[in-house]
DNA sequence: GTTTAGCACTCTCGCTTCGAGAGTGCTAAA
DNA sequence: TTTAGCACTCTCGAAGCGAGAGTGCTAAAC
């Protein structure tokens, strides 16, 4: 693939904004008028026709204007994706959201999701942080009726996991409470494996506590991310390519269907570090359903200990001008949440 | 108004019936037709106008076939919600289902969310089961670093409560965990009012943590139902009706608003009891947004203890002879697992 | 007094036609 | 290399038209 000229570079780079913003086929007469470029709509017409050629653009009918190919929209990205930044007040306002949301983690996930969806006008995707090996914090057993025990277990980080247990034989809260200190004394700190090895108790109820609690933490270690926070729903439904079609039908299956999306935020995310944003344009040939579609992902949290994953899912035409430091801001935002409150005890 | 002939009632109910299938405005001949009447086109029309003009029908144009009015949908449903019941096959299909995730709560949820999507193929609501009166069960204080602590407060009936405090001064997790001994042993069982009386400690700390405890219980009491689940978002976009047009939109939004759901939630459930259902035709005339939908909700759990609500958003030609005996089962499932298990301790 | 057949009338919906408008590529001149 | 001019292409919306479905009314039949 030959360089672009400094010409077709600037010239690519407005097709790709001025379709972004109508949703309509650019023509040269158009860009010439819109943005006082000093050379004649024929210039821009061999121009446009060299990217084309080139693979950026396309037309979607023999004498319509230009609209960007997927790899218009990552050359445009390329360019982007180091350069813009949220403008000062907008980052004000959202720390000062985070902070007045400072005492509830799950608001927090909310609001992520909420500020998310508004910046871009798209949909918003928030995982909640999870840590990547789960730690045995504390554990409490409630007594509800005869043989059935609730059961929580708080893992360090945050996660609270809740269980319900059903005994052999109907057990006293005093006995419960007395089995959950002793299994509280034994544990704190330790992961699946590590209680796993000093097993051996006598006491047949602590044994079947210690079983399911086993369970349910190598479970939480094989899940990638924590619960899943949507928001902006209808901001997607109102852009011109979801219409009708059954493209928003496909896109909201992935994300409804929470099997394929915890899936397609494992594959992605796995690949992306803590800091740095993923941008998959047009489901990169892998995501069927995103044939139209692009997102903007960032991991958030403390590498090693407690992440989660956030981003945006929109159209292919979405503003990435906005969306990209918006995202790669409220994970740096929640990043720092994290490590100050959840992680402190152990980094 | 005056009363219905059998006729009229049969054929008002066929009305309803074929359109709901088709989304075609009915006409005579359709009708005669396809449900065998021994009448010819020309009685019927002459009932649809008696129909048409008693307001349980309308045209969309002069010479279109008939549609139901809201009317019309209501002495459909009238006729229809204590007759009709849930396969058994599919009663059994249910409950198995249920009795997989008996182990976990918030599984439940989602299954209630998804059984109820799938029988309906409409946006289901499901909220968590709440506590009227928020009862202290047992507290838990997690040093994370410096001053922030995680607070994680259970409440009887399940809940669980987080928050992060931030104290004055760093404290170390031994003084937390006495702390909160402490106040297990004085608050255990209690509502917010009653530990409000029995205040007046001289420690600080446990001060602080009361009040927060305090706080949050008291917000607990004020909400009027806990987290919502929804499910079959997908199902309501490919109806004819939601193509296009704003109506989707407006529906959703409303699901997205939460504080509009809730309020939603508020005041329709508010009126009904547990066992019996709530079903909104067309807004009923208070609510905008749902100017095309109907809504058929029931409350769950034990009454004045945990209880939740549950129902299907649709369009107002939804599936009324499935989605009506779905809920109630649904229903009366949940209340029973929430019987057995969460509220035993206290019945 | 119902019920029914017949008929004129109305309205939608899908199809085609057609012209305006926007954009293109090519050629030849600057 | 850039630009003006021009013929050509394709979409889109408006207008026109006919088929089809349904209605209401009237008058006859049961």
């Amino acid at each position: 693939m030959t360089e672009l000229t400094e010409r077709q570079k600037r010239i690519l780079m407005l097709v790709v904004r001025e379709y972004i913003e109508t949703a309509q086929p650019v023509g040269s007469k158009r860009l010439v008028e819109r943005y006082r470029l000093d050379v004649s709509p024929a210039t821009v017409r061999n121009e446009l026709a060299a990217l084309t050629e080139m693979g950026y653009l396309t037309q979607p009918h023999t004498s319509a204007g230009r609209v960007p190919t997927e790899d218009g929209y990552r050359y445009f990205v390329g360019q982007l994706v180091n350069q813009v930044e949220l403008p000062s007040e907008v980052q004000h306002t959202i720390t000062h959201q985070f902070f007045q949301a400072r005492h509830d983690i799950e608001e927090w996930m909310h609001l992520a999701a909420s500020v998310l969806a508004h910046q871009s006008r798209a949909v918003s995707l928030v995982t909640a942080p999870h840590a990547e090996k789960a730690r045995y914090k504390h554990l409490e057993l409630i007594s509800t009726q005869g043989r059935q025990v609730l059961m929580v277990l708080v893992l360090a980080g945050g996660e609270v996991l809740q269980q319900i247990l059903t005994l052999a034989e109907p057990v006293s809260q005093e006995r419960l409470s007395r089995v959950a200190e002793q299994l509280n004394r034994l544990c704190a700190g330790r992961s699946a494996d590590e209680i796993a090895t000093l097993s051996s108790r006598t006491d047949a109820l602590e044994n079947d506590v210690l079983t399911v609690l086993l369970r349910d933490m190598r479970a939480a270690d094989e899940r990638v991310s924590g619960e899943v926070y949507i928001d902006g729903l209808t901001n997607v439904l109102s852009e011109p390519e979801f219409t009708a079609s059954g493209e928003a039908r496909r896109a909201l299956r992935l994300i409804e269907e929470r099997s394929l999306l915890q899936d397609l935020l494992a594959r992605t995310v796995m690949k992306s570090n803590v800091g740095g944003l993923q941008i998959l344009i047009g489901g990169e040939g892998t995501w069927e359903e995103l044939h139209q579609c692009s997102m903007i992902l960032a991991r958030y949290g403390v590498p090693g200990l407690v992440t989660g994953t956030l981003g945006v899912l929109g159209p292919m035409r979405m503003s990435y001008t906005r969306t990209i430091p918006t995202v790669r801001f409220v994970a740096y935002l929640l990043s720092d949440l994290i490590q100050e409150t959840l992680a402190g005890g152990q980094a």
